[in-house]
DNA sequence: CCTGTGCCCTGACAGC
DNA sequence: TGCTGTCAGGGCACAG
């Protein structure tokens, strides 16, 4: 479900936590993408939210000694003072009378505590941030040449960049007029230029609008985002010119694009 | 090394 | 009504 804009409107919206203090931790589920850690609650009672982050999909809450790794998958909700509902897998008791509740339905998601950020296995491998200047039209042509495999699949590679999933990357690919068939190493550099230009202003614009929802995503207050209604070809027959959009699974994963527009 | 496939899990929806 | 198949925003393990 939530790709970096989602992420970031979640972490934007958990602002009331912090400097709070973890009273209590209720753990429902034995395991989400992989079990749960025995000590997480141990790890957890007594520390103070720091700060509230994102790196990649992730969301990084600093407390007063280590970290908490939150990542939502594809159904992830992280709630603040939300009602009891089925799939509550975690929920934190903070100071003040607050709660966050961790809801996935899938279960695809992970809660983990990490001492120190550098040695996470969970971070570790991650590519560029999409939203920083390392990431540009000349970092994007030089880190493709190359590569075979398809542009789509490449920008999906969280090794390469990260945030970006299957939502933005269709979206994207139709903005800048090119098929997610094509090599990423048979990028020029004006396309180059292109996409990351794009990819930025897209994620950005996301992230004004409070995110995508297309059925489960919601914020830290349970608010749905509204861009969705923006998607050119992501869900969609038609795009807005009336041009047929097609459909095929490219890696897995449903692909969509207007032959017309994209080459 | 790179690439493609299947799997993790639940629920919604279409078709019979 | 209820069965079956397919699909879903992510990421990992594995085979070739």
């Amino acid at each position: 479900m939530p790709e970096l804009p989602e992420v970031q409107c979640v972490v934007n919206t958990l602002n009331r936590i912090q400097s709070r203090t973890i009273e209590r931790v209720t753990i429902n589920a034995k395991q989400l993408r992989e079990p749960l850690s025995d000590t997480l609650a141990d790890q957890l009672v007594g520390k103070r939210i720091v700060r509230l982050s994102r790196r990649a999909k992730f969301i990084v809450i600093e407390l007063s000694e280590g970290f908490l790794l939150i990542h939502l998958g594809m159904t992830g909700k992280l709630l603040i003072n939300a009602a009891a509902q089925n799939h509550d897998h975690v929920i934190i008791d903070l100071s003040g009378g607050l709660s966050l509740t961790y809801n996935d339905t899938r279960r695809f998601g992970l809660i983990a505590y990490s001492e120190c950020l550098e040695s996470s296995r969970h971070l570790a491998g991650l590519g560029v941030e999409p939203l920083e200047p390392v990431f540009c039209g000349q970092w994007l042509f030089d880190n493709t040449r190359g590569v075979k495999r398809n542009i789509k699949t490449y920008l999906l590679d969280q090794r390469h960049v990260v945030g970006l999933g299957n939502i933005y990357v269709c979206e994207v690919l139709y903005l800048c007029g090119i098929s997610p068939f094509r090599p990423a190493g048979a990028i020029g550099e004006q396309d180059a230029e292109m996409l990351a230009r794009e990819i930025k202003k897209i994620l950005r614009k996301a992230i004004d609008l409070g995110g995508s929802s297309i059925s489960d995503y919601r914020d830290a207050n349970n608010a749905k985002g509204d861009f969705q209604q923006r998607f050119h070809v992501y869900g969609r027959e038609e795009d807005r010119l009336g041009n047929e959009v097609n459909y095929q699974k490219v890696g897995g994963r449903g692909t969509f694009w207007v032959d017309a527009i994209q080459a």
